[in-house]
DNA sequence: AGTGACCGGGAGGACCAGAG
DNA sequence: CTCTGGTCCTCCCGGTCACT
């Protein structure tokens, strides 16, 4: 697993062009306008409040991102888009998130066959003699393709998101994770909370909160 | 068309780690 | 130490497909 550290940002500024960089993804700001961490943020939270069939979308979204024109958060939006292409494509390799725990990307819950706690060899195991598998803490960089993957196939399609984003995943862990991430959505108004890998809800690395979550979710990687 | 097997998502809980 | 968050396990249920 690569350390966490290794690709966080050095301060909360850091926005969508270098988390997107942090896929071998291509420079996702190059249309010329520089954008800030409050605009990324701006824009993210827009996207997510105005319907994508929505006629005048990008007229909502550009009255939300102070300083950018609709124009400019069209552009913005293509240029993401074009990078989720990219992976989907395989033009853009993912990265490898190859562990020592490498077998845990086989199907943990592998139950394939419905109602069956069977293990490989379709047996039932006691509780006892079935080692729990410690959990594999899900990485930002993981939970970023998962929401990339989200974004581009929707809800439900656990398993395009797993082969094509989160590879390192199976479906069955993409859906038990994303599960959790919308309760823990659901959840959003609750006062105190403890920071979460699950507070990143846009893959450009900023909550809907506005908390930058890039550096809380290290502190809880492990 | 009816039936059964298979597959996959959802739900809920067990369990563990760590924040508070 | 307590409680919350995250992952995994298990079961249930609905959809799909092959076979009769």
């Amino acid at each position: 697993m690569r350390e966490i550290s290794d690709t966080l940002p050095a301060s909360p500024s850091r926005d969508l062009s270098s988390a997107v960089e942090d896929f071998g993804m291509e420079e996702a700001t190059n249309s010329g306008s520089t954008w800030t961490w409050e605009q990324e943020k701006a824009f993210e939270n827009a996207l997510a409040v105005y319907a994508e069939e929505s006629s005048n979308r990008w007229v909502c979204v550009a009255a939300d991102v102070d300083g950018k024109t609709e124009e400019e958060v069209r552009r913005h939006f293509e240029i993401l888009i074009e990078d989720i292409d990219g992976i989907e494509s395989g033009r853009v390799p993912l990265p490898s998130y190859v562990s020592s725990s490498e077998g845990s990307a086989e199907d943990i819950g592998g139950n394939k066959g419905k109602k069956s706690s069977s293990n490989a060899t379709g047996k039932k195991l006691p509780r006892t003699y079935q080692e729990r598998r410690k959990g594999i803490a899900w990485s930002e960089d993981e939970h970023r393709l998962f929401l990339l993957g989200l974004d581009k196939y929707g809800k439900g399609d656990w398993r395009s998101i797993s082969r094509n984003f989160v590879v390192s995943r199976t479906p069955t862990q993409v859906a038990s994770h994303a599960q959790k991430y919308f309760i823990r959505l659901n959840s959003m108004n609750k006062e105190r909370r403890r920071s979460s890998i699950h507070d990143i809800t846009t893959p450009a690395g900023v909550d809907k909160d506005g908390d930058d979550v890039t550096a809380t979710a290290a502190t809880t990687e492990q």
